[in-house]
DNA sequence: CACGGCCCGGAGAGCGCTCTCCCACGCGTG
DNA sequence: CACGCGTGGGAGAGCGCTCTCCGGGCCGTG
């Protein structure tokens, strides 16, 4: 009477439907306690008649969690280009990837993800207080720069927060990653088992831990099969990066045989240019990539690459994370995943 | 004193360390209503030193504002293939984009979305659920095919709701959408222009509005330049799909030297095969895709395309939605955006 | 038959805010 | 000097939940 219709039922509707108590009604919903089978049908009944939908806000500033997360992306957004940033890593395949991982693990779990991107300082203030309003209970960190402020600053508000990929530089805290060395050497053990003489490699830009590794596990790998000498090019992960690297290693390995690029997209790249050099692929190069993303598969020939589980490290992740919220006192920890070779057609 | 020093502050907690009430730190806060010049000072120096940030439950759960819209992906999921269609979406660049879009416009009005997938009935369900529940104020709706049960659903349950692209059958609800027919007359210009004469078109699953709109609308161009008959062949708006088709296309007019492609993906498949089949691109064959993604640039040649201006629509959406937040009456509007002609290397 | 324990429902406090209402004060006006 | 009015701060209700505490009924046991 009070309450215009328009206003969508609450408990107390709900219970005087039923003809009980606001906290029967809360416990048949939340499963809290036993509470009589009879009694239970009738405030189910009553539910479904008046359409009764839980109040998020209420609950939440009991319970003191929201049922979300913030699912941020950071990086550094270049000065002056307002947008860039965002526009560059969301039409990534990588991050697709991420994200379905994400959203299929949170899912089960009734938790949602809050899509944020922390390039500019403001932007990351902005992360830190959505999560200490208590907006999103915990963060995962997908970090595309190597000196990320973000995962400290996490750590010093004691926030919940788990990374996709090792900190470059050491932080307590906890994060899912890929064994990129052993990645690495599966791709240097597949082109020497192809016979091939005179490998270089296309490296991510090295500031950041995954190029490092894939680098290192390659070198070692192959000098294990006694090529000490392995020619490197920097790129930057993206596919023009990867045409100049590999313009610049063609001019000064003209016999070059076999390339390993450390992701799909400059691999995409360094094939475009081998192939306008007049270079077959694979018989006169053989070329592999890594990560397995769709380039891997939209180039010709297909790529053979080295996989990257993302959906399960970011499911991992997710895991992880839920962890630490439920457990706030919990010790960082660190998940590993095995990376695993797939060959197509380009070598 | 009875609460543990690990507790977030409160208002309270604000008002006692700058000797006011409650009511004045919010007055302050939210610039309500005049405050006192030294008063004002004061509290905001009890908030520096206390490190207060504002409860977004408990103020939720008074306003009726969560600041949050759900960013929803809709679709079919395969049965049986729980996460394939998260994972095909979240990797198109097309939602990377959307995206992109969305929450550039959205940072600017401190609004956060909230990603979640609608590809099944219980999936569609927590989505509804969530917006009653006041978990998220509003809908973004990115919907993939034509029967989405979702628009009408949320137009029933009245509640606010933005779509990204004309919905297949009438539901009186918001939505921005591109001037598809424009495009295609983009493209079919263009292609006569450069002379061609046997024009074929690779078209979307034929369902979805925007595929017919791109039909009709280069059937009616190609015709009032005098090319009352273009053959068709109907794609998936996958580079899969797209190989298909021109197959097909190549096997029933061999003769062909023009191909418009509904989409860039689609394209990417067509300029595959053409190239499989001997043919030059653009000497033999002219293509032209749409949308100008990222697959457009990574092609070789570089495709022509109508451009979609993805991130601008992404924005008026997220405006458009907003604007039925704060005016609940607000009757459904529609903002329809204007393709051009992306000419590169393909045409 | 008395009593302790268990099971299950109700009462009510309180989470951290916003916002309405009230009141004190200072000023201008008749 | 009485009164009205505007300005700005305080008190307190209440948003819709959860959860602790209480109490009544029913059992088993000595």
């Amino acid at each position: 009477m009070s309450r215009p219709p328009t206003a969508p039922p609450t408990l107390e509707d709900v219970a005087r439907v039923a003809g009980v108590s606001r906290a029967t009604v809360s416990r048949v919903i939340n499963g809290t306690r036993n509470v009589d089978r009879k009694i239970q049908e009738v405030v189910r009944a009553a539910i479904a008649k008046t359409g009764y939908a839980p109040n998020r806000a209420a609950r939440s500033l009991v319970t003191k969690r929201s049922g979300t997360v913030a699912l941020v992306v950071s990086g550094a957004g270049d000065p002056g280009e307002e947008d860039t940033f965002a526009a560059r890593v969301f039409s990534d395949p990588f991050f697709g990837r991420v994200a379905s991982g994400v959203l299929g693990f949170l899912r089960t779990r009734g938790v949602h993800p809050v899509l944020m991107v922390a390039d500019t300082e403001p932007a990351r203030e902005d992360v830190l207080s959505f999560l200490r309003q208590g907006s999103a209970d915990g963060a995962l960190l997908v970090s595309t720069h190597a000196e990320d402020p973000l995962p400290a600053r996490l750590v010093q508000a004691e926030l919940p927060a788990v990374l996709f990929a090792r900190p470059a530089r050491p932080v307590p805290i906890s994060y899912v990653d890929l064994d990129h060395q052993a990645g690495a050497k599966l791709a240097a053990d597949h082109l020497v088992h192809r016979g091939r003489k005179h490998v270089v490699t296309i490296t991510g830009p090295l500031d950041v831990p995954a190029s490092q590794d894939r680098l290192t596990g390659f070198r070692d790998a192959m000098a294990r099969h006694g090529f000490p000498y392995v020619p490197i090019a920097e790129g930057g992960f993206t596919s023009a990066s990867g045409e100049v690297a590999m313009e610049r290693l063609l001019a000064e390995h003209p016999d070059l045989d076999g390339v390993f690029a450390a992701n799909d997209l400059m691999a995409q790249g360094a094939l475009l240019v081998l192939q306008k050099h007049g270079r077959r692929i694979p018989d006169d190069v053989a070329l592999v990539g890594f990560d397995d993303s769709s380039p891997a598969l939209s180039c010709r020939p297909r790529l053979t690459t080295v996989r990257q589980p993302v959906e399960d490290m970011a499911a991992g992740m997710s895991r992880l994370l839920l962890d630490h919220v439920e457990e706030p006192g919990l010790r960082p920890k660190s998940v590993i995943f095995e990376p695993s070779l797939v060959v197509r057609d380009s070598s």
